[in-house]
DNA sequence: AGCACGCCGACT
DNA sequence: GTCGGCGTGCTC
């Protein structure tokens, strides 16, 4: 073993704990930086894109490292802040830097290796050859090279890698592995002169010789006019302005009075004026320099403004200032599809500097934005962008706005890092040393608790843009209108009479009725009460094939009763409808109006909302009808009334967030009424007129409802005085994750006492034949998160050490959402 | 995560 | 007798 030389540790996209050694040379040793690609050999024949993450001489002990297969960049693609944001990320939530890496990078930086079948240049016995294997040799003579999935078409086979290994051995064939990059920029054509014939004082002579070529001559016309712009002129751009065909070019080219050549295109250009003139109303300018006074203390500030208070604007003229001190900044959207309004405000304040970054772009664009990021190139100085555009090489970030900071899509929930945007955000920002503004109408219980506790700084907008008044709220007791039967199917009458009143004055009426209704809970007909957990604040889900009552959170289950809890009622119902009924109910009840639907089901495909939300604005639908996308940040002038259909099923939704969702989701619906000149109205229909949360809604008070759940989670163990961290089991076997199940939880309420809750089943404890268990732990604000998770660490190594356990599939979920 | 190796049942 | 199933372990 080879104990002298050069090695770096590397990244690879997978979810190992581990870096891995590999051996460079002198002069890539002398070459490599951190944050370059490597392309590199992992196991037998698989090739990796890998990241430098360290170069040292420290030869590896008990095995020899493999040598590098290729050099990918020319300078690093990542930089330092961003490797010592994937390494807070990784420690932190808990997950390998490979996840990290594998989720931070545009998938087109990973190159992928294919494996390349070719045969081997000599004289082959073909008697040798048994069936399969002269099917493919057959194959290979026709085709120069075929891929794995090739020769198991030719085959009709699902295995065919024996077959291949033993034309290896004969010699017939080879194996490479072929290496692409997905990336390739796209390429505009583009002309330009001779530089013989540039000149003006030329042309004259030039028209000369080309007297007899009509088209030629106004071609030549059509450039020097097209020039006179002073830009790069694009082929088709000339051709068309000349009005002739690609052949009158190529002539001109061929005879080299014109060249041909071509430029890198940004697929993504918004081109706009800058507007310099922003006139901020006086409670705008007092918040605005609040918020800079904030900062001199404070990294992070919440801005808590009403719906439609005009945040917009602080954040614009906040943004400016940054951008004057040349430096970056990132505005953190929660969802980027219903974005397209926001996009246009931008561009009029940034035209040039604003660049887009979210997952819906496709592979190549999100390229581009990267490298114009990583170059700081002035096109990308102010990045709009969903929760993985925190994952841009930022060099130089002097703000980071989180719109809409509550939002729970900021949290990263499927594939690993279960990152929360926001909180990676105030540590990025940290190493930037640059500024976190949060925004939102209805801060969450954590940041707000935060900004009281003066870890924040905190600025307060209480009124709206033009003084438009709140909307007034109304809540409507639908177990009183049940009883009087003043109710057509899901509609009250005073909702009906209020939608009417509207459609007559020609405004327009959104209707929310959340999706989340479909979760099974018990509810009594009569007085409207789910049963609770006692030893958690929330319903219990109803569970049919069982007949039992659950709490998702502490495991507790009970027996269906047969009559309501609190009033003795026999008439319990499992309650769900859907935006889909409502629909079709409205429908019926307006035959004149136009009704439309926006929920995950009509906004399918990258422009479904857009659609929607056009038809919506242009007036061409009266009455929407949609879930809680309808509540975020959109922008309607004529909408007067707000309907939420039924507040209970979000109310008693088993999740120990559920009022304080419930609260932002209704205020923030709500505030999509009058937000222009007439006040607007809302009206909630409900079986529970006096539940805490409604009547804080109703009167718009925040404090009262943060005091509230604030105590709540304090009595119980909640974030933001506990932390929580999930562990997820599954398998196939439902046994054997019980028994996982049991021997972690054991191992962990050994180490953290009643701080374990669990393990419980979820209410959808099977996926796709995957049967899962959950265990969460509660951390303590006076126990060591450093130390806490490094003990989990150490007690599900020691699960894994379990045989039988090994193949239960474990996932960590830090700071989880429900 | 992949992927190879290896040890057991149902088929040419 | 082989093919192909998936359980186990390793990857610099």
């Amino acid at each position: 073993m080879n104990t002298k030389g050069h090695f770096i540790n590397v990244i690879l996209p997978i979810p190992l704990q581990k870096l891995f050694t590999y051996r460079i040379t002198e002069a890539e040793a002398q070459f490599l930086k951190p944050g370059i690609r490597v392309a590199v050999e992992f196991g037998k024949s698989k090739i990796y894109t890998a990241l430098v993450y360290k170069i040292h001489n420290e030869a590896p002990v008990g095995y020899d490292a493999k040598d590098i297969h290729q050099i990918l960049d020319e300078k690093p693609i990542v930089n330092e802040f961003q490797l010592k944001h994937w390494d807070w990320i990784s420690g932190y939530y808990m997950c390998s830097l490979g996840e990290v890496f594998r989720a931070a990078m545009p998938s087109a930086f990973m190159l992928e290796s294919e494996s390349i079948i070719q045969l081997v240049e000599n004289n082959i016995d073909e008697n040798e050859l048994n069936n399969d294997e002269f099917l493919i040799f057959e194959a290979l003579e026709n085709h120069q090279q075929l891929t794995v999935q090739q020769i198991v078409e030719i085959l009709n086979k699902k295995t065919v890698l024996p077959v291949l290994k033993t034309l290896i051995d004969k010699e017939v064939i080879v194996i490479k592995e072929q290496i692409y990059e997905q990336y390739k920029p796209k390429l505009i054509k583009y002309v330009r002169i001779n530089e013989a014939w540039s000149s003006e004082n030329k042309l004259p002579e030039l028209l000369e010789l080309l007297s007899r070529a009509k088209k030629q001559r106004e071609l030549i016309l059509a450039y020097f006019q097209l020039n006179s712009l002073k830009k790069p002129i694009k082929s088709t751009e000339l051709i068309d302005k000349a009005g002739c065909t690609p052949a009158v070019l190529k002539a001109l080219v061929d005879k080299e009075y014109l060249e041909i050549y071509y430029l890198q295109k940004d697929r993504i250009n918004f081109e706009g004026k800058t507007k310099n003139i922003l006139e901020l109303s006086s409670y705008q300018e007092t918040a605005f320099l609040e918020i800079k006074e904030c900062f001199k203390t404070n990294f992070t500030t919440l801005l808590k403004g009403v719906t439609s208070s005009g945040k917009t604007e602080i954040y614009v003229k906040l943004i400016k200032e940054i951008l004057k001190e040349g430096k970056q900044v990132l505005y953190l959207l929660p969802e980027i599809a219903l974005t397209t309004q926001l996009i246009d405000r931008l561009q009029v304040y940034f035209g040039d500097y604003l660049s887009v970054f979210h997952s819906k772009y496709s592979i190549n664009e999100r390229v581009e934005v990267w490298n114009n990021v990583l170059d700081n190139k002035p096109k990308a100085r102010l990045i709009l962008g969903a929760r993985s555009s925190i994952f841009l090489p930022y060099s130089n970030l002097g703000l980071i706005i989180v719109d809409e900071e509550h939002e729970t899509s900021f949290k990263q929930f499927d594939p690993s890092p279960r990152y929360h945007a926001r909180d990676a955000s105030i540590v990025l920002a940290n190493h930037h040393k640059a500024k976190v503004l949060l925004g939102s109408a209805t801060p969450s219980v954590e940041s707000f608790h935060n900004a009281k506790q003066g870890k924040y700084g905190y600025v307060e907008l209480n009124r709206r843009y033009n003084d438009v008044m709140l909307p007034e709220i109304e809540l409507v007791d639908i177990k009183e209108k049940y009883k009087k039967k003043r109710m057509s199917g899901h509609f009250s009458d005073r909702l009906l009479e209020l939608i009417a009143e509207a459609l007559e004055e020609k405004e327009q009426v959104i209707l929310f009725q959340n999706r989340r209704g479909y979760s099974p809970v018990l509810e009594c007909e009569t007085c409207g009460v789910s049963p609770q957990c006692p030893n958690c604040d929330v319903s219990l889900t109803y569970h049919n094939y069982k007949k039992e009552l659950r709490c998702h959170y502490c495991g507790h289950k009970q027996a269906l009763m047969y009559n309501c809890g609190a009033c003795g009622s026999e008439k319990l119902n499992t309650k769900g409808f859907g935006t889909e009924q409502i629909e079709t109910e409205i429908d019926a009840l307006f035959p004149k109006a136009n009704v439309g639907r926006m929920d995950l089901d009509t906004t399918r495909g990258k422009f479904g909302y857009q659609k929607i939300i056009g038809q919506f604005q242009a007036q061409e639908i009266d009455i929407l009808v949609g879930t809680q996308m309808l509540s975020k940040g959109l922008d309607f002038s004529n909408v007067t009334l707000v309907g939420v259909m039924n507040a209970d099923n979000m109310l008693n939704f088993p999740d120990f967030r559920a009022h304080e969702r419930s609260y932002q989701l209704m205020v923030q619906v709500a505030g999509r009424a009058g937000r222009f000149k007439k006040r607007g109205k809302v009206a909630i229909q409900t079986f529970n007129p006096y539940h805490q949360i409604l009547q804080q809604v109703s009167i718009n008070d925040y404090d009262t409802m943060f005091k509230e759940q604030l105590d709540e989670r304090w009595q119980y163990h909640y974030p933001p005085f506990y932390r929580l961290i999930k562990i997820t089991l599954r398998h196939k076997d439902f046994n054997r994750v019980e028994m996982a199940a049991n021997w972690l939880g054991q191992s962990l309420t050994n180490s953290f006492k009643q701080n374990v809750l669990g393990p419980t089943a979820p209410s959808i404890s099977r996926i796709r034949n995957y049967y899962i268990r959950t265990l969460i732990i509660k951390i303590p604000h006076n126990q060591s998160i450093g130390g806490t998770k490094q003990q989990i660490r150490r007690i599900i190594n020691s699960f894994q050490a379990v045989k039988e356990f090994r193949s239960v599939r474990l996932g960590i979920d830090v700071d989880n959402f429900n």
